[in-house]
RNA sequence: GCUGGUGUGGCUCAAUGGCAGAGCAGCUGAUUUGUAAUCAGCAGGUUGAUGGUUCGACUCCGUUCACCAGCUCCA
């Protein structure tokens, strides 16, 4: 697609750079219908973004609602009919603050004096309508063919809660109509697949007045849950990892010591014990931590691998829960690996090859993430520089490609996350490998080297589903309700045509359950249709085996797949032996 | 926490100041059924909570709680 450089060049964009340019400008296409709307109007920032594209407004205390979209899309489609020029122009910056005050732009304004200085300042018209912008843009406005408004919601001027809250107006816009289309489809899906929604038409896990951002299990989840444990177990096991448990609260002066107190005492509950402060834990590592110092350690024993699957609470503003994917509390599938130097390479390559076990198991691909010291953390820059640095050199060392988040990382270590893509092509933030130098530290944590000499562990944080509650959310969207067999709560539905063959359904199921298969009796006198439309697309059963006389008389099983509709009739044994098989094979 | 919105039976939704209703689910009965919803009947509500306005409030106003979409934050 043709675009034009805020230099007045014209070049030929494609792909992603494409979709960008023509995100970008139906933002200003959006602006100048607000324009045209509220003469008031004042713009913020509008930008193309993830999913389409945004412009934050000030409309001067006018309030705006979802019912004003209509209109200003169809003013917008009005100016993509006009088929306006879009031509950029250049003022050096004392008129191009003179031209933004004539427009009553105070955000611009003070746009213009963030950008460096003695640089000229680009901007864009279009028929009456001008932004400041560095470009490139489509070079007329019929060039925008596919885009729709998508919401209203309040935004802070440069994302400051300090700050003045504005009218955030997104849509999202593609290169083609038919792209467009597939983009709603693709929410439409999403929506259908809301885990909240899911898991109460499975019941799954519900939530209470009572206990706000606090999950409930019940009986289906949990079968899910213990499925996703018992494989996180074998896992683990098989990795050389032992397993503790420590306690959900403990004294204040731990968290004081851990530097918790410091950093996250607003997110955590407390409570009294004989007159002293408990907090309920946050995270695992100190309890872990004190496992490791309850008593010496040699060199020869390390690197000492110490999972926990521990219940950890977190005070979160109650605007920002949602449903599983964001919880008060949540069960990490931590671990703490305690080691020498020496070891951090192979110790972090060692967790990359574990996750990633974990995510091509459920088929999510992922991308790393490096995170580097935040602002407000704790310890020495030649620490954080080397934990940085063995971060960096592991996943070198693997030849993963990977990003830079600069100042995203923990209090007390930089970190690499992990983003998994699922079906829906939509990121989740899960697995995270964490270097810390601190806690080792605080806890004058030690061990003694080949030379009898003390010597301080390294500590390395990490999870792979990061919270066992999200990660069944991310999964439950994933597979749309329809988990793998071996996650399945219920793994097959024996469904009775007629109560003459109940005897045989009671026996087959019986067989099942005894071949630890997790089977369920449907012997409601219904139509057969009835009772499989409400197993496969209500309950979402693998299996559905349909037992009339026919299958009764020959000990055989009609057996019907969730996933293809197809039906085929076998020997029950020969259906016991396969679906053993499957769930063996957690695939 | 901030901005905006929404709370009506287990679920999805009607009723806009004047008798709280439907579909699904549930229960009961009939139907003994061959691959995505059989028929009939019954039952189910202090309209999130609370205070107010009014002859009268699901409906209007205040407070509060929860949820939803975002912001911010995060596993």
């Amino acid at each position: 697609m043709k675009v034009i450089h805020k230099d007045g060049s014209v070049g030929i964009l494609e792909g992603a750079d494409e979709l960008q340019v023509l995100r970008h400008t139906a933002a200003h296409i959006l602006a100048q219908a607000v324009k045209r709307l509220w003469p008031q109007a004042a713009f913020a920032y509008g930008p193309a973004t993830e999913k389409g594209f945004s412009y934050d407004v000030d409309l001067g205390g006018a309030s705006l609602s979802e019912d004003d979209l209509p209109a200003i899309e169809a003013e917008m489609r009005r100016i993509v009919r006009e088929n306006l020029p879009i031509k950029p122009f250049v003022l050096p910056r004392a008129e191009a603050l003179r031209l933004m005050e004539e427009r009553r732009e105070p955000y611009k304004t003070e746009h213009i004096a963030d950008l460096p200085e003695g640089e000229p300042i680009s901007f864009y018209r279009q028929g009456e309508y001008i932004d400041m912008c560095r470009g490139p843009h489509l070079t007329y406005t019929k060039a925008l063919r596919a885009f729709k408004l998508t919401g209203v919601s309040g935004a802070y001027w440069k994302n400051d809660a300090n700050n003045k809250m504005l009218t955030r107006i997104s849509g999202t816009a593609f290169a083609s109509q038919e792209e467009l289309d597939a983009h709603l489809q693709l929410l439409e899906e999403a929506a259908r697949r809301d885990h909240r929604r899911i898991g109460r038409e499975m019941e799954l896990f519900m939530f209470s007045d009572a206990g706000p951002g606090f999950p409930f299990f019940l009986p289906n989840g949990l079968i899910l849950r213990s499925a996703l444990i018992d494989y996180w177990r074998e896992l683990h096991t098989a990795n050389g990892y032992a397993e503790i448990s420590t306690p959900i609260m403990l004294n204040r002066s731990l968290w004081e010591m851990s530097g918790h107190w410091a950093h996250y005492k607003d997110n955590m509950y407390a409570t009294q014990i004989d007159g002293e402060d408990f907090c309920i834990k946050p995270m695992n590592c100190p309890g872990g931590v004190l496992v490791y110092a309850s008593r010496p350690h040699s060199y020869r024993e390390l690197p000492l691998r110490i999972g926990e699957l521990g219940l950890v609470h977190r005070n979160e503003l109650k605007g920002t829960l949602h449903g599983l994917f964001r919880a008060r509390c949540f069960t990490q599938d931590d671990a703490h690996i305690f080691m020498r130097r020496d070891q951090i390479t192979d110790e972090i390559a060692g967790v990359v090859r574990l996750i990633d076990t974990v995510y091509a198991k459920f088929g999510f691909s992922y991308t790393l993430e490096l995170s580097t010291r935040p602002e407000n953390s704790m310890g020495s820059d030649e620490d954080w520089a080397a934990a940085t640095n063995g971060l960096k050199g592991a996943l070198d060392l693997l030849g993963l490609p990977y990003a830079i988040n600069e100042g995203d990382g923990a209090f007390y270590g930089p970190k690499i996350d992990f983003h998994l893509r699922d079906s829906l092509g939509r990121t989740w933030q899960c697995g995270t490998i964490q270097l810390d130098f601190q806690l080792p530290q605080k806890f004058d944590l030690t061990y003694t080297d080949e030379n009898n000499q003390k010597q301080r562990p390294i500590m390395l944080h990490r999870v792979c589903f990061g919270s066992i509650e999200r990660f069944i959310g991310i999964l439950t969207e994933h597979f749309a309700g329809k988990f793998p067999v071996w996650l399945a709560p219920v793994q097959v539905k024996v469904l009775l045509l007629s109560d003459k063959c109940a005897a045989y359904g009671r026996q087959v199921c019986d067989a099942l359950r005894q071949a630890q298969v997790r089977c369920a009796l449907d012997d409601r006198r219904e139509k057969i249709g009835y009772m499989i439309r409400e197993a496969q697309v209500v309950d979402r059963v693998p299996y559905m085996l349909i037992l009339g006389q026919k299958e009764a008389e020959s000990g055989t099983v009609s057996v019907r797949s969730r996933d293809t509709a197809q039906t085929e009739t076998m020997t029950l044994a020969a259906f016991t032996e396969q679906i053993t098989a499957e769930i063996a094979q957690k695939v």
